[in-house]
DNA sequence: TCTATATATCTAATAATCTCGATACAAACA
DNA sequence: TGTTTGTATCGAGATTATTAGATATATAGA
């Protein structure tokens, strides 16, 4: 669990979190299609949007993906990311009940 | 939000969250009256339970008072703790229907 | 095969956090 | 007033996080 807060606990991991929440509200569906997809979106609209370095983001969707907030799904060159909202609900029933 | 994540991201403050959800579960009241009381915990028992140094467990809480989840009491000599619920199911409902 | 694009990994510099011991302050009490 | 107990703050060394650039890998297309 510490784990999960270690990785909130960053301005840039949230807003990516927030951004994936509604990804047709923050990034510009018509410009980067199909890089928004039912899989999620891609690393290269989240860095751009981020405005932060490729590495960076990628070692931070790594994070996010093996603590379990986070899914990807590889599609030819791209990898493409999405919630995972069950961990999220169950995050917010830890706080909610055992916390 | 982020600050409230940065205090959470610490196996020890974590605990000490922990503990004082049932403060008769987890302090021995008999052993430490009045430290004990209806205002919290007071610092030096969570000090001993947690084993760490007096100066980390006096900035921690104060840290966690800063952010919101713990309210404190100076009593005389002692300062008791005791959590913020209403704090903290409030981040349990960001966490379930915004981030 | 050569090139361009997308992603992943490695290395390293800077910044932040963790944690302690020392010390200061504050209240209780002999 | 001097001493003890509880708490707060300061300064510093060790550890961890942040973040970029360089480089490697993988895929798609000319």
């Amino acid at each position: 669990m510490v784990d999960i807060f270690k990785i909130l606990a960053n301005e840039h991991r949230l807003q990516i979190l927030h951004w994936l929440k509604n990804p047709n509200n923050h990034f510009n569906a018509e410009d980067i299609e199909p890089e928004v997809t039912d899989y999620g979106v891609c690393m290269s609209v989240i860095q751009k949007k981020a405005g932060l370095s490729q590495s960076t983001i990628s070692s931070y969707l790594t994070s996010m993906v093996n603590c379990g907030l986070l899914k990807s799904v590889r599609e030819g060159q791209w990898t493409y990311y999405k919630r995972n909202e069950k961990r999220i609900q169950e995050l917010a029933s830890y706080i909610k009940d055992t916390l």
